[in-house]
DNA sequence: ACTGTTACCTGATTGC
DNA sequence: TGCAATCAGGTAACAG
């Protein structure tokens, strides 16, 4: 569920309570999620160094070269509590970290499609769910020459080709229907003909489009939320994600613009505005 | 190698 | 109201 904006909102959440901390316990309350779960021990009483983003995955290295990677999955997030707090454990959380002050970072994932796994620092980049991502949308790495050479050859709709994270790594549905969006380019496109002026153009959009999100703390779809429990708000700032049949905001009250349009791509909704997206 | 489909899992919403 | 069908922010394992 959660795409780039949400992850890394969480993580900063949780770098504010997690960095150079020691932990004092960690809880499974089950093997698995996604994938058989590593055993946690070994990050008892070791500090947190630092937390990072890479593509959907959080990263939080400790002292002594270990990282624990985390993929909150569609439906995962992260519950922190205060020292002393008392309230019941939400339900569906599986993994407990536990900072010497009392601090209770909490995995919550109801459908169970994240991950969480313990790695050495120094492999980390070559761990098989890391080593073959694309770059990094926001990073200097990608400009559109990049992303027309990841592109070119490529039969499918730029809508598939832009999920799949080799191209560029962490966008999902949302932000890749926004992103689209704002670029002017169709969903159906053939994501070989994005070059040139076209990858020209969806580069910037697809940062903007995640920067801004960010900014908002991410989208809150229902009630997920923020690792400090705030909700974000960029759901309000959608253009068309969600906006099946209302008109697009480019083209008010034009004859033969029947407004936004969803339908079905790979099994999944996008929502385009067949006017100013070609 | 590339492309599209299926499966994994629970919960909220929709439609009868 | 109740119940079944459908959908949901992801990704890996398949089949062709």
């Amino acid at each position: 569920m959660p795409e780039l904006p949400e992850v890394e909102t969480v993580m900063r959440g949780l770098a504010v309570r997690l960095e150079g901390r020691v932990l004092a316990a960690t809880a499974a309350a089950r093997a698995d999620l996604r994938w058989p779960l590593p055993d946690l021990a070994p990050l008892v009483g070791r500090r947190v160094l630092g937390l990072a983003r890479r593509a959907k995955y959080i990263l939080i290295r400790f002292e002594g070269g270990l990282t624990l990677i985390l993929h909150l999955g569609m439906s995962g997030r992260i519950v922190l509590s205060p020292p002393g707090a008392n309230a019941a454990p939400p339900a569906h959380e599986h993994v407990v970290l536990r900072t010497e002050e009392g601090w209770r970072a909490g995995f919550v994932d109801p459908r169970r499609f994240g991950s969480i796994d313990l790695v050495a620092t120094a492999a980390e980049a070559s761990h098989p769910r890391l080593a073959r991502l694309g770059p990094e949308p926001l990073g200097e790495g990608f400009t559109p020459e990049v992303l027309s050479r990841a592109l070119a050859g490529r039969r499918t709709p730029i809508k598939a080709a832009l999920l799949d994270q080799r191209t560029v790594a962490g966008l999902g549905n949302i932000y890749v229907c926004e992103a689209l969006f704002r670029a002017g380019i169709s969903p159906r496109r053939s994501a070989h003909t994005v070059a040139g002026a076209r990858a020209a153009r969806l580069v910037p959009a697809i940062r903007a489009t995640l920067e801004e999100a960010i900014a908002a703390g991410g989208s809150s779809l229902r009630d997920w939320r923020q690792a400090n429990g705030e909700l974000g708000y960029f759901q309000h700032a959608w253009k068309v994600y969600g906006r099946a049949g209302e008109p697009c905001e480019r083209c008010p009250g034009r004859p033969g613009c029947g407004g936004i349009t969803v339908f079905p791509q790979g099994g999944r909704s996008s929502f385009s505005c067949p006017r100013t997206q070609r």
